[in-house]
DNA sequence: ATCATTTCTTGACAAATGTCAAGTGTTTTA
DNA sequence: TAAAACACTTGACATTTGTCAAGAAATGAT
């Protein structure tokens, strides 16, 4: 098991903010530990939480007649929710599960809002990181209008090598948009 | 030519807002009128404005090895900008250019920070388009992992019907991922 | 209105990817 | 540890899409 990463650090390497306010922050996230393939939130239901991955892997992914498809790998360090069920408290579209036995540090959507309010650093983390999420999800769809599939899967190899050691092909697969079958293929000419 | 679209009626009709605030807000946006294929922005340089496109259609697209390929189709009544760049003040990407003569409201970086601090509305209503923006991208790139491309144009003729009239296949084509000839071939089935 | 330019369509063929089926390898669990 | 379940690979073939080239249609400029 790799060793915990701290959400204040990740905090503070985005934004300038002191010890106070990374407390006041901090305070309102709530540690949990889940199994590996354990159902965080079901397609349907509202998302009333916000997670941070402090160790292991998160999957979001669709469940449509049967098939599978994964959209994102959330890794240690990193934030994940259905951002427009949790803002807008709409139904929410996508299954998320613990790819491997995970800890996480999770925020409820009241104390999110209400922290919005009190901490602006809280504000200004939230912007950022939506305005970050937003630029990696629009290269994500240049990069289907632009690149090959084995071009995906080179860039996946270099930005996130390591999720190849503990995430199932299956859901890499579909992460970059192409059958098992072919990321094997692919996977055999590199 | 149609009708323009007020900036003030789509925050309004996102967001609960009063009149004086909508003032506040519309106070900081300057009209500008740019004609058919003028540039915008171009990839390289800060990105230091945001556009609301009262009438007509904006395109964002990358330029690589002089191949053009469209991220973006900006139509009435929509808000558009380089997001990182204009966020982070990174250099920027896309390329930012006019497909029709368009009547614009602008904001620049700087207005747009400090009307974030002055009025609460504005940042409100900027998470709430922030979200939109990131669950649609989210939805778009989830159309590349498991819709073929004749779903995705069967999407984009549904949801955007308009953008046919105004704005030449070959961007739409890029728009949803396959060359003209597919896109062409694809019509011609439906 | 006419010519030039650009955009779109069509055909022929090549390349990439999907599908199905079988077989191998790995992990889980009783 | 053995059996069962699951994950991955490989082959054969069908389908989709890209590429290149030519021609038709639409648009813009004079």
């Amino acid at each position: 098991m790799d060793k915990e990463v701290e959400l204040e650090a990740i905090i503070a390497n985005q934004i300038a903010v002191d010890n106070n306010n990374l407390q006041i922050i901090g305070k309102r996230f709530r540690p949990r530990q889940v199994k590996k393939g354990q159902l965080l939130l079901e397609a349907g239901k509202r998302c009333t939480e916000m997670y941070f991955v402090r160790t292991g892997y998160l999957r979001v992914y669709s469940l449509v007649d049967g098939m599978e498809t994964t959209l994102w790998i959330s890794p240690q360090g990193t934030f994940i929710t259905a951002l427009a069920s949790f803002i807008f408290e709409e139904p929410n579209k996508w299954n998320i599960s613990a790819v491997t036995n995970c800890s996480l540090s999770v925020i409820t959507r009241k104390d999110h809002f209400e922290l919005l309010q009190l901490c602006p650093k809280w504000m200004e983390f939230d912007i950022a990181l939506l305005s970050r999420s937003f630029a990696m999800l629009e290269d994500r769809v240049f990069a289907h209008l632009q690149s090959t599939s084995k071009e995906r899967l080179e860039a996946l190899i270099q930005n996130n090598p390591h999720i190849f050691k503990y995430v199932p092909l299956q859901y890499i697969a579909s992460l970059i948009g192409v059958t098992p079958e072919t990321l094997s293929r692919l996977r055999k000419k590199l």
